[in-house]
RNA sequence: GCCCGGAUGGCGGAACCGGUAUACGCGCACGACUUAAAAUCGUGUCUCGAAAGGGAUGUGGGUUCGAUUCCCACUCCGGGCACCA
């Protein structure tokens, strides 16, 4: 480097120098291919029949963009190197590998652009992306990469999705979609957030098309309640389970009046309440609307009701706007199920078809949205339960009583009473004296407390279970109180006669309402404001009333009870819908399937045994589309097509070769400009597809054959043109979701071509013990993934029944101004600029040291300079190991205490505090004149994970210098170190000396001093006597090897 | 609206199960080395105060000998869901 005049010291090591060690370091243990995973499960020979403990180690295999790794990108990454370097120093065969997810969008949009194919944009990207992983030095094993788009993996892509097809869990149906004009195709419900796409922030419409399915929703219930199997942070598994949005209750049925075959079946979490059904309300949507045409009077509303809430549904969830709408179906009435009573039917869009029965039993008294929209319609309300309010006691007297709230109209203020310390402030309220009815307690009580006299009555609400202590007479009461309601009409008073104890116990005050909301703090009072002043539901539980024979019972007791007797049944309802599983795009997997008119799939389904036979579902498959391609005569009909499998033996089914990526603008990808790609003849019985000029070739070489065999009795025949059918190739493709579902699988046995990987592996291997990735992807993918993973657990393919083991997440790094990276805005930390100006391991530790690991956290280029300084301590310190130093016991204690935390927040994911601890250990280290080898040695192993280059190179330099026995290993082969828990505390403490809980002074003592030492040692100080002068000492805590607090 | 999570120096953050608040790092200041600078090393760095001592972990209350930690209410920030019956 630089000229230096200094004297030449006595260097032993040179500067150090990242840029030159680290590719070094990178080359070695590829060739040495010291982080191969071995595979025990299949090949045995290695190692006998050694049952090798395995870690499963895994992060989000990265989409290979063009703009190539971000800082951001990588903190997942390391994260979980440092875990697996770790592992492996303890002794497992871990298995930490890497991949491509590489369909997708970007990919494709690149293409569309540059006209570049997008196999050759993936290719020049993964190269980039691999260069700058591999710089990074993480511990992957190369040898067994994946890529989504490589026919050799989405051949079983393909495979997996034939067998949702067979086992009838993928489907067609026409939906509603979001389509996406700017990006030419349907994007998935999760895709669009508030009418505009995730990707490009594009408007989207609903569009009816017919798509592929996938029933996830058949495994709602596993999805959910095995969440228990596994080990995800509380904050994700919350996630998960609300985004499959469980809840329980019952589907009741409401029979139309007048038509004894036509039900409203309406789905409620509260069949308690079902006394209370004022109406019921349909989706829009229902077919139930149509049904009864007939008998809507008002069918021409009813129809543009209907039509609104089609175009609407398109902007429903832009707008914020979201009153209640409504229309009721004149001349529809429902029964009720119990009382026979007749209830109006309406049909509104808050009431969505989607979920549960797409009606639902309207209680406007118990239910918020019900409530709102009962007023604005002016629909009856039916109090059916009593509420209950505080909390019982033991003990309790038995009362009847009122409460009463006053507004002034003319000011919008209501009267309250403030009690002071004895209860706050509330509104006027009393015990309902013998013979009194409570309109006449509740004027008497008004006129007693405040004296107003001219007052009106305006309600009276339900009876409501109040458990309250009265603290005046101290004593636990149960009160059934009832709550009116007053208008003031003027402000005549009359004289307040009290009885002398009570006089100037409280003050009378008006109160505006928002004030009167905050400051009525008793759970009665308080309900009664919300019932009479904001009109809210009780949606709370309580004792029923008005319920028939269920009055009197406490309302969550009953659900069954009353939902038999209204002939339902209790089911259980998800919020979770069946996936999407149809692109309109050209960069994804081809399905393998073909559609073919009725009379070859007729002609299919009536062979017993065949390829095809064996790879089809029992439930027919087909769709209505309308022709499309303006050249055809029968361009804008409909046809009925059926699905047919490609079976597995035919696969891969490669992507063809296309002129313009782009979609073609009608519906369909740009597969659908291969014209002699889709159009082909498809044998029902083996699968085999041809395109026209080759069948027709086929075709006239049997003829010749057939003719020239017509004599011979061996006339055996290869084609049977019987067998033969025009057919269209699936233009769709599959979502990105389809190879990041299954990709984990791959890794344990990338190069098998018999099957996606041999049982002998997936029984080694799975499930995934750890898998770390982005906060983003805790709810899609992680669900379509485990839902992938039921299904082949299902149909036998893996042995685990959950993917992964244990989840975890990292936040997302910011750039240095804090917003998100982004090359637009030209704030993206590139790692190769990184490892240039400091290196990859200081660039892997500032990742792990600038913050919690599941935290949001800006870059801070200035911060990584610690770090590096931190490795050239390290670095330097070299110079001053001994192999003659012994190490004393402060040296001990804290060389303990470094590998027991940095051991422990590795598992916990604290590596910031792992890091600040082997800082710790090295300034303690500085401090000392020479350090001993063993003290050395741990500090590299413990470092080994983070800085893997520097490390191995100081290891290597300690095996020159023969400091180390064993030549051949690499740190990283080496084993963990271990601490004595008996070292990691010192044999003194020191002991906090508090008076009054304020520091006064410190002692130190031997560790495990009594407690009575410990005071008479603190007693004995002399600052504390001096401080002591003149107090009286009330009590005195000690705390075994921390305090003792004096307390005067 | 509902469900989570969070708030600590100038900055990123640490603090076990309630027991010395501010570890570690950045920055800053001063010093050593140097002709000088960089690098490196050392010292200091919550705040008021000369000191004794007081005050500080978003705000207000509570429990406790003792609270960043537990409880209640509130404010603000972040994330997820959002007319889910």
């Amino acid at each position: 480097m630089k000229d230096s005049k200094k004297p030449t010291q006595l260097k032993l090591i040179s500067e150090y120098n990242p840029a030159k060690i680290e590719p070094k370091w990178q080359k070695v243990w590829e060739k040495k291919q010291i982080y191969a995973a071995k595979d025990f499960g299949k090949n045995t020979s290695g190692i006998s029949s050694v049952k090798h403990k395995k870690f499963y180690s895994l992060i989000e295999f990265p989409f290979p963009s063009g703009e190539g790794l971000h800082v951001g990108h990588i903190r997942s990454n390391v994260a979980m190197d440092i875990i697996s370097r770790k592992r492996r120093m303890e002794g497992y065969n871990v298995l930490y590998p890497i991949g491509w997810d590489s369909f997708g969008l970007p990919t494709e949009q690149y293409a569309i652009k540059t006209g570049i194919h997008p196999t050759v944009v993936t290719r020049q990207n993964t190269k980039t992306f691999e260069r700058q992983l591999r710089s990074i030095g993480f511990s992957f094993d190369w040898k067994r990469k994946v890529d989504t788009s490589d026919p050799l993996f989405y051949r079983w892509t393909q495979w997996m999705f034939l067998e949702l097809f067979k086992h009838g869990v993928a489907y067609q149906k026409e939906t509603e979609v979001w389509w996406c004009e700017a990006l030419g195709t349907v994007l998935a419900n999760e895709e669009v957030i508030d009418g505009k796409s995730e990707r490009g922030n594009f408007p989207c419409v609903r569009r009816p098309l017919p798509q592929w399915m996938v029933a996830i929703t058949r495994y709602a219930e596993r999805l959910y309640n095995d969440l228990d199997l596994v080990s995800y942070p509380d904050v994700i598994k919350n996630q998960i389970r609300n985004w499959i949005g469980k809840s329980e209750g019952a589907e009741i049925q409401f029979e139309i009046a007048g038509n004894n075959k036509k039900f409203v079946k309406v789905f409620t979490t509260r069949p308690d309440t079902l006394f209370g059904v004022t109406y019921v309300v349909l989706a829009p949507e229902n077919p139930l609307v149509s049904d009864l045409k007939d008998q809507i009077k008002n069918w021409k509303e009813v129809h543009d009701y209907k039509e609104k809430t089609k175009s609407k549904s398109e902007l429903e969830r832009t707008g914020t706007d979201k009153t209640k709408t409504g229309l009721v179906l004149e001349g529809v009435f429902a029964t009720h199920p119990i009382t026979k009573e007749k209830v109006p039917v309406w049909i509104a869009d808050y009431v969505l078809n989607s979920y549960g029965t797409g009606a639902v039993m309207a209680v406007p008294s118990h239910d918020e949205r019900d409530a709102e929209f009962a007023q604005k319609f002016n629909l009856p309300f039916r109090v059916v339960v009593e509420p209950i309010t505080g909390e019982e006691k033991p003990n309790e007297e038995f009362r009847q009583s009122i409460v009463v709230i006053v507004i002034n109209k003319k000011t919008n203020k209501v009267l309250t009473i403030d009690w002071g310390s004895l209860g706050g402030t509330i509104f006027i309220g009393g015990g309902i004296e013998k013979g009194e009815d409570v309109v006449k307690c509740a004027i008497r009580e008004i006129k007693e407390e405040t004296g107003y006299i001219n007052i009106k009555h305006i309600l009276t609400s339900e009876k409501i279970h109040h458990h309250y202590f009265a603290h005046s007479k101290k004593v636990a009461r149960n009160i059934d109180a009832t709550g009116l309601f007053f208008e003031l009409e003027n402000e005549e008073k009359t004289e307040i006669k009290l009885e002398e104890n009570e006089k100037e116990k409280f003050t009378v005050q008006w109160k505006s309402y928002d004030e009167a909301e905050t400051i009525v703090k008793d759970p009665l009072h308080s309900y009664l404001f919300k019932k009479f002043i904001r009109n809210k539901a009780y949606s709370g539980v309580g004792i029923l009333t008005n319920s028939g024979v269920f009055s009197g019972k406490k309302s969550n007791s009953v659900d069954s009870a009353i939902t038999k007797l209204a002939g339902g049944k209790m089911v259980t309802t998800y919020k979770l819908r069946d996936w999407v599983f149809s692109r309109q795009r050209y960069w994804g997997e081809p399905f393998p399937i073909v559609w073919v008119g009725k009379e070859a799939f007729n002609a299919a389904s009536s062979i017993k045994k065949s390829a095809v036979a064996e790879a089809m579902p029992k439930e027919q498959v087909k769709r209505i589309r309308v022709i499309t391609d303006k050249k055809l005569i029968d361009f804008g009909k409909t046809v009925t097509e059926y699905a047919l499998p490609i079976p597995p033996q035919h696969l891969p089914l490669i992507l063809p070769k296309v002129k313009s990526f782009a979609p073609k603008g009608d519906g369909q990808s740009a597969l659908g400009t291969a014209a002699s790609w889709v159009h082909i003849y498809f044998n029902i019985r083996s699968g085999e597809t041809l395109g026209e000029k080759d069948f027709i070739a086929k075709q006239k070489k049997f003829e010749k054959t057939a003719f020239r065999n017509k004599n011979k009795k061996t006339a055996h025949v290869s084609f049977n043109p019987n067998d033969w059918f025009n057919a269209m190739r699936e233009t769709d493709t599959m979502p990105n979701w389809a190879g990041s579902s299954w990709y984990y699988l791959r890794y344990v046995d990338p190069l098998n071509n018999k099957t996606f990987a041999d049982k002998k592996n997936l029984n080694y291997w799975t499930p995934v013990d750890w898998y770390n990735g982005g906060m983003e992807h805790n709810t899609l993918h992680i669900l379509y993934s485990r839902f992938w993973h039921k299904f082949l657990y299902d149909i036998g393919a893996v042995p685990t029944v959950e993917p992964y083991t244990k989840r975890t997440s990292h936040g997302v790094i910011l750039a240095e101004d804090g917003t998100k990276m982004s090359k637009s805005v030209g704030n993206v930390i590139n790692p190769d600029v990184m490892i240039k100006n400091y290196g990859a391991d200081t660039l892997r530790m500032y990742q792990m040291f600038m913050g919690p690991f599941d935290q949001t956290i800006a870059w801070n280029s200035d911060s990584m300079s610690g770090v590096r300084r931190f490795i050239e301590k390290v670095w330097r310190m070299i110079d001053r190991v001994s192999v003659s130093e012994k190490d004393s016991e402060a040296t001990e204690v804290i060389i303990n205490q470094s590998i027991k935390k940095v051991s422990e927040d590795i598992e916990s994911m604290g590596f910031n505090t792992a890091v600040s601890q082997l800082m710790i250990l090295a300034n303690h280290f500085e401090k000392l004149e020479s350090i001993s080898i063993d003290a050395y040695i741990v500090i590299l192993k413990l470092l080994s994970p983070f800085a893997p280059h520097v490390t191995d190179e100081l290891w290597e330099i300690l095996k020159t210098k023969k400091l180390v026995k064993k030549s051949n290993d690499s740190i990283h082969e080496t084993m963990w170190p271990d601490f004595d828990p008996k070292k990691i505390t010192e044999s003194t403490v020191t002991i906090v000396i508090q008076i009054n809980g304020k520091h006064r002074g410190e002692i130190k003592m031997e560790r495990g001093s009594d407690n009575e030492t410990l005071i008479k040692t603190a007693f004995a100080l002399p600052t504390i006597i001096e401080k002591l002068q003149g107090l009286v000492v009330k009590k005195t805590i000690a705390v075994k090897d921390r305090l003792v607090n004096i307390v005067v």
